[in-house]
DNA sequence: ACCTGAACACCGTTCAAGT
DNA sequence: ACCTGAACACCGTTCAAGT
């Protein structure tokens, strides 16, 4: 976050500065303390700048939420790649450690009304694209005699549900765990879930 | 919600008039639509005479959030009564189910940072008795001979993790099932998950 | 005790005007 | 095109004053 001369113009990527800025108070502060006017000050801009480059702040934030799908989903990709202990496993304490890691960002992405998020194609397709390299590694694993047969969306939106729990309520305090511990609790869960899942 | 002549005193129960304009808000127009002036004005009582009965906004939505666990606790527990496929499985119904009534609600109560609601002793202690009588039944459950050994309170954070997951994700959409297709996956999710939970 | 209006320090957003 | 300040219609919250 640099500094510029007052009444210069920015000229650089605006539109990256301002994501940036945005997912950082995120981060740091919670979506709360998210302010489009602070948001340009920080970037030594108008408090107006931001709307040549998204339409309101939803539309920020559904920026900001579309690239936490990315960031997402290339980090479950490699923990499939990187596998050691099962690819459903693995992508499991993915997806949690992301979402402790960035809890702030997390729920920008999933909390908020259904309808709120629905009309912004990017953000969709990446939602999408999260889920899908689960499906796929359902399906994979069920062809490998891994995994029990069945609908492949069934049992992934079943999976889906436990890691995404683990992630909201883990963060959320109720699971009373702390970082460390999360790990351990995660591979459990999704153990016995495979468990119920093995071919018979 | 009735109005009164401008001018005279509300010297009714205020705060439970309170409590249940802003249930009616979140519920109808979503936590985004609740405002403190709003609800004073729909109660024709002054904008700051809310302060008379809670600290600030956020102790409202506490407040708020505490009725929802209480409410959610009493439907989850009227379903262990009435059970007839398994107290786990009629519950998590139960559950997924009082969260799709009350979207907005349940995001109240689950969706903020952690410390926010941390230092409101009542709000604690309801939502702690609502995931008490969950690891009670896993105990029952279990002496019972029809859930694997194991310690309860992990079993029964693993079963509410998958419940909990159903629930945001069914509310939030990705899920994509209408609710009429809800219950029905609940079940199948809690099966699969308790065929894995079965003794050996 | 309980309630009031005025005032303060913020917001997001619009818009005519500048370069 | 891109950026600006002024203005508008809101917020939550504080506070001295009323009954």
């Amino acid at each position: 976050v640099t500094k510029k001369k007052r009444g210069a113009y920015h000229h650089g990527d605006l539109r990256r500065a301002l994501l940036d800025a945005a997912a950082g108070v995120i981060h740091k502060e919670g979506v709360d303390a998210l302010t489009l006017r602070g948001v340009g000050q920080k970037l030594g801009v108008s408090r107006t700048a931001l709307y040549r480059h998204f339409e309101d702040k939803t539309d920020l934030l559904a920026a900001v939420s579309s690239e936490g799908f990315q960031t997402l989903y290339s980090e479950v990709a490699a923990a499939r790649s990187a596998s050691r202990n099962g690819p459903l496993e693995d992508m499991a304490v993915a997806y949690v450690r992301f979402a402790l890691t960035n809890p702030s960002h997390f729920r920008v992405m999933f909390g908020r009304a259904p309808d709120d998020f629905a009309r912004y194609p990017d953000l969709v397709r990446h939602s999408q694209q999260a889920f899908g390299i689960l499906v796929e590694t359902v399906s994979s694993e069920q062809q490998a005699g891994r995994l029990k047969a069945g609908e492949p969306l069934e049992l992934a939106r079943i999976l889906w549900s436990l890691v995404h729990g683990i992630a909201t309520l883990g963060m959320a305090g109720p699971l009373k765990l702390n970082s460390e511990q999360i790990d351990g609790f995660t591979r459990t869960a999704a153990r016995t879930m495979l468990d119920g899942l093995a071919p018979v």
